[in-house]
Parts: structure tokens; C-alpha cells; sequence
RNA sequence: GCCAAAGUGGCGGAACUGGCAGACGCGCACGACUCAAACUCGUGUUCCUUCGGGAGUGAGGGUUCGAUUCCCUCCUUUGGCACCA
């Protein structure tokens, strides 16, 4: 009797006995090619979730086997502190979120611990602590230094009844209110801080050099929303320049009416007095409704002249002026020439308020007439009404390289009236949280010298721990009777600190950069680390991130590299996103909902090695799914399969050769699938070719296999092959029932052997007018005659050729012959 | 509306470059073991069938000797964006 596989015992000797031998470090190796494996770190949120074990086991089965095969890897871990939730928990319940942060943490590196990952915990980072945040403090004076950083007026979410700023993910539902109290939010004007990322709206484009998802470079194309087009000078009446951005510089003779934002700033000076009382009221209505509720597709038009006129600058007609607030004041320049004829929006509010349609593109075969025409029109066609350009070809291409566009702008630009021009959606990112518990923005504002950052120093700039959370809608820190005091850099005058906190996206825009070197203190990283290990090989982590994160984390290396603080345009060569796990029901787990599943549970009843294993199995893996508590079973008896095999001395036998052979050609072509499938993310089939290769050797046990040579490769490969995916059991296989010398962990991937994977017998299927009729077994170095009379004369093929001449016989090496009557 | 991804047994999912559809597992059925049940082990499991075979990878069409795979149209689901001028 052999003792029954537990793994409650085995996992936590392995774990810490793998620990105290400091098996995972990663060490700077000249020697070695380094891999840097990054898995997107955790909030401690207080409980580790189903879903970082399904984030995060493969991906540290697949660093492992990149150990194995060879490289350094380093694979780290730590903690994204700050944040919201533990600040709206302070006020709640009066628990310091520092305290409760460093507890969550606590308790989640031991349930992280329980994975049994190679994180290397000498790299643990904590973004909320000081050694963390000095630095994210210093680089925002490097941002501020360079002109990268600056500060304007913004909206924010504001929730009168709370007091209080929210951010985007504090605003609920249609209506747009606040997740505490139900009150629908509104827009407030405050001084923010600003990083350019419109800097770099261009090379964020370019994903030339990275290996990311197709999704995820759709999703930041898309976020950055590049436009071209021309930008053309209208005047008003009065003579003021009014600028407009348009994609469609063709259709210039076509614009019968111009659209303000209602908050620009030329909005007061077109105004008719006639009007004026009507554009008051709609200007207040517009700014009650936020941009989300603005932008709702299927809201009518609204909008109001203003009794004003402008020029049209290419031929000198004379336009209404009105406010509508479909145009938005944060793209282009918050005003449009509206073209009736060739923009639907522009259509829509043309027939609504009887405004004038000129029809300038025509196609070939039709006559457009403004007074009828049922629809804008957006194809290609020829100008007309335009002037010289009547007759020039518009193609369906967008921007610049469509022809129309093309003759206009450069006659635009021969004039003086416009130019060539691009636009983005992207816009720049507001980093001030008017919040506690985010790292501090290390700036001084003095009345004589304005904003100064604080001298590097005097970094960091700490947060005082004695402060009261009342949700009254300023930083607590505003709220402290001292700490805001200070002095002047400059001129040593009194001076206020900046009391908003930053983003922490910003935190987490370089984490990858201090697990190089956490304990670092004279800069953001040692770049000894930064040289050998950067960038990052691989990073894994949820879609949910694609634009936010992902493009933040780019803008941050981008401009790292042209302030020379760090080199290189990319932080992440290779990107890949898992999917989702969600309850048994099919929805996304949420303790109201009460279809949560609980990792330490499944650990508790299954143990480590089952609950990877099961993660990687059922799902593919970028796709996720419901958790199955049945199909849990499948991995849990396969691993008993595994103990029970490896522990059973089976009596030495005389097995037939050929059993061996066919054994030793699983064992590679397992080999051989398995490598390939984890360097592709396919963890299920990892998994499926290790069961079926198992199955293989329980029969060729059976058959009396155990004591050969064979025997002993396949269960030396076996467990080398299991060992990134399910490590402690294949740790105690190794070690313990088989004697081999610790560590698995340390050993090489199995060599693959090509030869061994060969077969010297083939099954060709045999076809006749494609379907399938019969199967020949045939040697692998058949030659074509052979194969084509072989399956010519067999009795099935025979049966369906019914005496009839092959009009052709198709062979296909390997595969089939196909007899075509 | 636009962009992206995906539709395969009762279920999760396999199938290399166009070549045996349904690997592996769950579930289910039957059998062995057991007083019995669970566990474990074995056998079977796409559907229809007159047992010859026929149909079958969301629907319809196309290319091909041959299509889950390539092309076109459509439907559905999921994710993202959404008056972006």
C-alpha cells in the first residue's frame, strides 16, 4: 500500500522548503539570455479572487518553462496600494487606510503564496510606500521640468449630496449618480494637473515593434482616434477668426451654416441681442447635461442661432451661426462648419431647423437636390458647385490620400485660409485626485514664484498620517492644519503644497520599472537591472486594461526615454490577455450575487496543483468562462492517476518491442506539443496531451513496460513536463518516489528527438469523390504508385467505384488518396 | 451605428499550412468491485438509419477532387467605442 495522494501535506512542505532555498531568485547572469515575465499586480482589495489564480498560474507555468528551457527568468510580484476603496472605507468605518492596506496585503501574499508560483519576493513593491512613491513623486517633476506636465481648469463628477469629487468609476448607471447615495452627479470646474500624452499621440499609434493582441492595438487605435483633414479659418461679421477642423476640406463649398460648442468662447461675441436670452437658457441647459448624456446617438437634435454670421472663406457666403451641443468643445476646436449635404448629423439638423442643403459631391448617374435629398450623401463622386474644383474626383478613402482632399488643402494652403491638419480623440491625462490616499503631487504653489516643485532633495513628500476623512469633497490633506504649510523653494516665502493626490494609474504606469529594484533610493530603478532586464517579454494580464493602463504605461516609458531617464521606445514587447471566470451561473462573480467562488476553498479541497491545473484545462484561455464545480473532477482524478502511477513499483515485464517504440513516440510527440503549446498560450492542451501521454503509459504498463529504459525516460520526461503546470506534486514524484535530485524546478526541458517521433506505418485515408470510403495502412516511404494501387484495389473503394474509370486520383503525402469518378 | 473577436455533441473544448470532425475531460448509461453507496476500474456515448449507409461544425451561397479551415451575404453572442466634425 502506497499512501494516498494529499496535497494539503505536500504543497506547503514544497512551497517552503522551495522559499527558504530561495529557488526563484532572479539574479542579474550575463552568462544566461534573461525573460522577464509580468503579471499585472493585484489591488489589495483584502481577498485574492479566482480570477488572479486563472491570471496569474498560467502565466507562471509558462515562466517556469521558460526557466527550464533555459533562460533567467524573473517573475515578479506587488501591490497597486492605493486607491478609493480603502479611502471610502476610512470614511465608513474610521479604519486608517494605510493600516488596513499593509493588513489586505498581508493576508493576500499568503494567499498568493498558496499558488505556489516562482514569484521572487525579494522584488515585492508597494506603490504605497514611501520608497515607492518617492519616486512616482520625482518623476512628476521630471514630467513638470520638461513641460510635460501642466495644470488647467476641468470638469470633474461631483456628487452635491456627498460633497465630493468622484471618479469615472464612482458614476452609476444611465442617469449618471453616485454609487453612496443615488444622487445624480454634475460637472464642476477645478485647476487640474495635466500630462501630455497628446505629445505622443502619433507613436502611440505604432505597434510595429511589439507583439500585442490585435484587440488590444484595435482598442488604442481607436482611443487615440487620429483624424485627417484641414483646418480653415472662418470669420465672423465682426471679423474674429474662427477656427474649424473638418475631415472633409472637399465639401468646404457645401457649408451652409456653422455649429459652435455652446461653451466656446466665441459664443457671447456672435450673439444677437435679439437672441440672446435663448442662447443663455440653452448654454445653461447644455452645461447641466454631462458629455455622456450629450453624446446619447438617439437624442434629437437640439441647438439655437444665434443671430450671428460668418464667412464662408472659400466663397464669401454668408452663414448662420448657431449653438448646438452635438459639437464638443474638447475636440478639434469646438466648432464645425456643418455640411448638410454630406454629414448626417449636419443633415439632420439642417431639415429640423430649414436650413440651406448644398449638394457638392455627386455621384456619376445621379442629381443631387438639396430640397429633396431623403439622406445625407457620404460616397465618392465628382465635385460640383465648387468653384474650380468642379469636376475633381472625391474618392471613398478617408484623409489626405483621397484626391478631393488633397487639390483643396493644397489650394487651402497656397491661400492662407487653412491648412492640412489631424485631429485625435485622444486627450491629455488629468492626474489631480482631489483624495487622501494616492501618492502626493510634489508641488508648492507661492503667490510671487507660482508653481515649484519641491527640491529632489526634500523628496518624498509625505503623507501625514494624522488626518480625519469627512466626505466633504477636498483632499484630507487640505483639511490638515499644518501639512499643506510650507515655504517657498524660490524665494522662501509661505507657500501652500499641493494638496490633490495623483491617478494611480500613475503608480502602476512603472511598476515594472521598481520590481528591477524596489529598495533602490537613488532613482526609480538601478540601471544595472534596467540593462540587463528590460523590457518586459511578456505581460499578461486582463483586457479590461487596454486602453487606460496600456497607454498610460506607454506614454509614461515614451516620455522616460526622451527626458533620458530610461531607453527604449516600448516597455512591453508581448502583450496577452486572458479571459474572464465567471460564476457557475454564467455571470460575473459579485458577492451580492452570491456566486462567488472562493480559491482558498478550492485549495482547501482539491489543493494547488488541482485548481492550476483545472484553470488551465477547462477554459481557452483568452476566453475564460463559468467555473464548473463538477468539472473540477477531470484534473483531480488525473492527479490521483499521476501519484498512484509514479508511486506503484509495477513488477519489470517482457513487454513487445513495438510497445516501447510507440511508448518512447508519445513521450516525444507529447514533448513536442506541449512546448509549442505553452510558448502559445494554449494551457488547455498542455494539459490534454499530458493526460492522454498518461493514459498511454498506464497501458504500456499494463503491458509490461515498467523497468525498461523506455519506461524510465517516460517517467523522467513526464515529470518535467508536468512541472511548471501542477509543481509540487511533480516535485514530490521526482524527489521522493523517484529519487532524482532536488529540484525538478531546476532541471532542463526534456531534449526533444525528432527521429523518435516518427512513424514507420501510416494510415492513408481513402476517398473516393471526397468522402470517405476506406483507411489503407501503408509504409511511411510509400511511393505514389504504390499508395494510388493500394487504395485503387481496396475492397470499399472498389465497392463505390462500381466499375467506373477514375477520371483522376488525387495523392496527398501522408494523408489520402482521393479516387474522383 | 462603427470597430474587434467568436459561433463545433447534453456541457467545457480539440482539429498543424484546405485533407479521418468531435482529441482530452465533464456529464450520462451499462458492467466489475461492495451487504449497500461513494471512490476506483472497464465499456459505450454527434444525430438519423431499412445497418448498405445518410446527414452534420450558426444560416445561405461560392471556390476546390476535397472546406470547421479560404471568399461573399446574412443571423446571433461577447467586448470596446459611440453626435469625434
Amino acid at each position: 500500500m502506497t499512501e494516498k495522494y494529499n496535497p494539503a501535506e505536500i504543497e506547503p512542505k514544497w512551497q517552503a522548503k522551495w522559499e527558504a532555498d530561495g529557488l526563484y531568485h532572479a539574479d542579474i547572469d550575463p552568462s544566461r539570455p534573461k525573460y522577464y515575465a509580468l503579471t499585472m499586480l493585484p489591488y489589495p482589495s483584502g481577498d485574492l479572487h479566482i480570477g488572479h489564480w486563472y491570471a496569474m498560474t498560467p502565466s507562471d507555468a509558462r515562466a517556469r518553462y521558460l526557466r527550464m528551457k533555459g533562460f533567467n527568468v524573473m517573475f515578479p510580484i506587488g501591490f497597486d496600494a492605493f486607491g478609493l476603496p480603502a479611502e471610502n472605507a476610512a470614511i465608513k468605518s474610521k479604519i486608517h487606510p494605510k493600516e488596513r492596506t499593509y493588513a489586505n496585503i498581508d493576508r493576500m501574499r499568503g494567499q498568493l503564496r498558496s499558488m505556489g508560483a516562482m514569484w521572487d519576493w525579494r522584488r515585492d513593491a508597494t506603490s504605497c510606500d514611501p520608497e515607492y512613491y518617492h519616486w512616482t513623486e520625482w518623476y512628476f517633476i521630471q514630467l513638470f521640468k520638461n513641460d510635460l506636465a501642466y495644470r488647467k481648469m476641468s470638469p470633474v463628477d461631483w456628487c452635491p449630496n456627498c460633497n465630493t469629487t468622484l471618479a469615472r468609476e464612482q458614476v452609476w448607471g444611465e442617469d449618471r449618480h453616485c454609487e453612496r447615495c443615488d444622487t445624480p452627479v454634475i460637472k464642476k470646474e477645478l485647476d487640474q494637473w495635466f500630462f501630455r500624452t497628446t505629445n505622443y499621440a502619433d507613436e502611440l499609434l505604432d505597434f510595429s515593434n511589439v507583439d500585442w493582441p490585435d484587440r488590444v492595438v484595435a482598442m488604442q487605435t481607436n482611443w487615440v482616434g487620429r483624424s485627417e483633414g484641414a483646418s480653415v479659418v472662418f470669420y465672423t461679421e465682426q471679423e474674429d477668426p474662427m477656427e474649424i477642423f473638418t475631415t472633409r476640406p472637399d465639401t468646404l463649398w457645401g457649408a451652409t451654416f456653422m455649429v459652435l460648442a455652446p461653451e466656446h468662447p466665441l459664443v457671447d461675441k456672435v450673439t444677437n441681442e435679439e437672441y440672446r436670452q435663448e442662447v443663455e437658457a440653452y448654454k445653461l441647459q447644455a452645461a447641466r447635461q454631462d458629455e455622456i448624456q450629450r453624446g446619447a446617438t438617439d437624442k434629437e437634435k437640439t441647438g439655437i442661432f444665434t443671430g450671428g454670421y460668418a464667412i464662408n472663406p472659400v466663397n464669401q457666403a454668408r452663414i448662420p451661426i448657431w449653438i448646438a451641443d452635438y459639437v464638443m468643445m474638447g475636440y478639434g476646436t469646438g466648432a464645425i462648419m456643418a455640411v448638410p449635404a454630406h454629414d448626417e448629423r449636419d443633415f439632420e439638423f439642417a431639415r429640423k431647423f430649414g436650413l440651406e442643403i448644398i449638394p457638392v459631391i455627386q455621384p456619376e448617374g445621379e442629381l443631387f437636390d438639396g430640397e429633396t435629398m431623403p439622406v445625407a450623401y457620404i460616397g465618392p463622386g465628382v465635385m460640383i458647385n465648387s468653384a474650380q474644383f468642379d469636376g475633381t474626383e472625391v474618392s471613398d478613402s478617408k484623409g489626405w490620400k483621397n484626391p478631393g482632399i488633397k487639390a483643396v488643402n493644397d489650394w487651402l494652403e497656397e491661400k492662407g485660409t487653412g491648412k492640412a491638419d489631424v485631429s485625435y480623440k485622444l486627450r491629455d491625462w488629468l492626474i489631480s485626485r482631489q483624495r487622501y490616499w494616492g501618492s502626493p503631487i510634489p508641488m508648492i504653489s507661492c503667490e510671487i514664484c507660482g508653481w515649484q516643485p519641491v527640491p529632489e532633495d526634500q523628496l518624498p513628500v509625505l503623507l501625514p498620517e494624522d488626518v480625519e476623512w469627512l466626505p466633504t469633497g477636498e483632499s484630507p490633506l487640505k483639511l490638515h492644519p499644518t501639512w499643506k504649510n510650507t515655504t517657498c523653494p524660490e524665494c522662501g516665502g509661505p507657500a501652500e503644497r499641493e494638496t490633490d493626490t495623483m491617478d494611480t494609474f500613475m503608480c502602476s504606469s512603472w511598476y515594472h520599472l521598481r520590481y528591477l529594484s524596489p529598495h533602490y533610493d537613488k532613482g526609480l530603478f538601478d540601471p544595472e537591472e534596467y540593462d540587463y532586464w528590460m523590457p518586459v517579454d511578456t505581460y499578461t494580464g486582463g483586457a479590461e486594461h487596454a486602453t487606460m493602463h496600456l497607454i498610460y504605461t506607454r506614454f509614461f516609458h515614451k516620455a522616460g526615454r526622451d527626458m533620458g531617464v530610461l531607453q527604449g521606445d516600448e516597455p512591453m514587447t508581448q502583450l496577452r490577455n486572458q479571459g474572464q471566470i465567471l460564476g457557475p451561473d454564467g455571470q460575473r462573480m459579485s458577492k451580492s450575487r452570491g456566486n462567488v467562488i472562493d480559491p482558498d476553498e478550492q485549495v482547501r479541497q482539491h489543493g494547488a496543483d488541482a485548481v492550476r491545473t483545472y484553470l488551465m484545462f477547462g477554459y481557452r484561455w483568452a476566453d475564460g468562462g463559468p467555473w464548473k464545480t463538477e468539472n473540477i473532477q477531470g484534473v483531480v482524478r488525473w492527479l490521483h492517476r499521476i501519484w498512484s502511477i509514479f508511486s506503484d513499483q509495477a513488477e519489470p515485464g517482457k513487454p513487445d518491442p513495438a510497445v516501447l517504440k510507440s511508448l518512447r513516440r508519445k513521450v516525444h510527440q507529447t514533448l513536442k506539443q506541449v512546448s509549442h503549446d505553452i510558448e502559445t498560450f494554449e494551457f488547455n492542451t498542455i494539459i490534454s496531451g499530458l493526460m492522454e501521454l498518461l493514459n498511454e503509459m498506464i497501458e504500456a504498463r499494463v503491458a509490461g513496460a515498467a523497468g525498461t529504459s523506455e519506461w524510465a525516460e517516460a517517467q523522467d520526461y513526464y515529470l518535467r513536463m508536468l512541472a511548471p503546470v501542477a509543481p509540487h506534486i511533480a516535485e514530490e514524484m521526482w524527489t521522493e518516489k523517484l529519487g532524482k535530485p532536488y529540484s525538478v524546478h531546476t532541471q532542463p526541458w526534456p531534449e526533444l528527438d525528432e527521429e523518435a517521433t516518427k512513424v514507420d506505418e501510416i494510415t492513408l485515408i481513402v476517398q473516393v469523390n471526397g468522402k470517405l470510403r476506406d483507411r489503407i495502412t501503408v509504409p511511411v516511404d510509400v511511393s505514389e504508385a504504390d499508395a494510388k494501387q493500394t487504395a485503387l484495389v481496396s475492397e470499399a473503394a472498389q465497392r463505390f467505384i462500381e466499375g467506373k474509370e477514375p477520371r483522376k486520383v488525387i495523392y496527398v503525402p501522408g494523408r489520402l488518396v482521393n479516387i474522383v469518378v
